[in-house]
DNA sequence: GGCGTTTGCCTAAACCTATTAGGTGAATGC
DNA sequence: GCATTCACCTAATAGGTTTAGGCAAACGCC
């Protein structure tokens, strides 16, 4: 009986790049056995269920994600950044829709906290250093383009602003101009 | 054999709340069958299939969420009527956290340009009215709104932001104040 | 190099969900 | 009062999930 040589990680690869070919909610214990040409018992051994092989598909998603950003962030400051940051997390979604469908995935409290999830956060919040913002208002701030970041993204991959005039590179670039015009200008609290 | 007096309008009406009670995924046509006290092959006569159930999900809270815009908008303007659309989709999503998720699912292109999804595009950019914007730059900021909206109340509605000072109600005024201030000084593009 | 232990994969079986085909009986319409 | 339609049924197939228990290859050890 020749092994497969199973392992958690290369099944949550496999699983990524499944979910990229037939979308994340397609992603199934079955078509992962098939992929690997084995039983679907045997993936029981690695993974605990069809939750747990989910969870690890968006905990690698979140990782590579993450890295991409920290590479792209590297030397950068204000506008740079913030272009940057953003056209990571909208490039991974056209390259890898499954992956970014996984990292959308709803996690339990202590797996976000030890996820790379924390390291978005922190980088989004580095970028603001290069305006000036204070505390309370940084937060809001991560939170807005936090919104705005993820919103666009699932937006123009549902098909949200699809062939409609003006062209999605166009308004990405006229809402980054916009994000920046706004960081460097941030309005007090209305009256 | 007394009659469960099922009908299609019934059946997305009730798969709704079993939604909002236990998440647009686990809607199931076995689910709902056992609502109905009724067998699943039963509701193969009103509906075409699971699909077909979610997407009349989908449609209907797309609705729903429509006739509440337009209700909140309604004799208001500018930043009034910002904070008013985008207080109806906060509200619902929280309201009915099922059916915000299935408002979200992706419909092919003629069900979508069929639906309810054609009013919440109008009604944003019946709001730009009140700034002052030239044609391209007003579907740019449409997109924006539909972003930074879709985007904030998904990652809140998924703890996102959760357990974190500030308060996302602050954070939320915060933001309405920011894209009011910029929508009333929407930047050029940059050099 | 044989020997026990661990590990990786298997078979088998129970249990869901989705879907189709082909009925039956109650309400409806002329 | 009969035909038709409609609302629901039984039965069967096909996949996905999960658990229990088994066997054989690989590994550690003397």
């Amino acid at each position: 009986m020749a092994r497969a040589g199973l392992t958690v990680e290369r099944l949550a690869r496999a699983g990524a790049e499944l979910a990229d070919e037939v979308g994340f909610d397609q992603v199934t214990v079955t078509a992962l056995a098939r992929r690997f040409d084995v039983k679907v018992a045997s993936l029981y051994s690695h993974v605990k269920n069809s939750q747990d092989l989910r969870t690890r598909i968006a905990l690698l998603a979140l990782r590579e994600l993450a890295d991409r950003a920290a590479d792209a962030l590297a030397g950068r400051a204000g506008k740079d950044a913030l272009a940057a940051l953003g056209g990571v997390y909208r490039d991974y979604a056209r390259e890898h829709p499954g992956r970014y469908e996984a990292a959308q995935l709803r996690l339990d409290p202590e797996t976000a906290a030890a996820s790379a999830g924390v390291r978005h956060a922190q980088m989004t919040r580095a970028i603001l250093r290069g305006y000036d913002l204070t505390e309370p208002d940084q937060t809001h701030a991560v939170r807005l383009l936090g919104s705005v970041f993820h919103g666009y993204v699932s937006l123009e991959m549902g098909g949200g602003f699809s062939h409609s005039a003006p062209d999605t590179q166009e308004t990405w670039t006229r809402i980054l101009d916009a994000l920046d015009a706004l960081l460097r200008n941030w309005p007090a609290p209305a009256p």
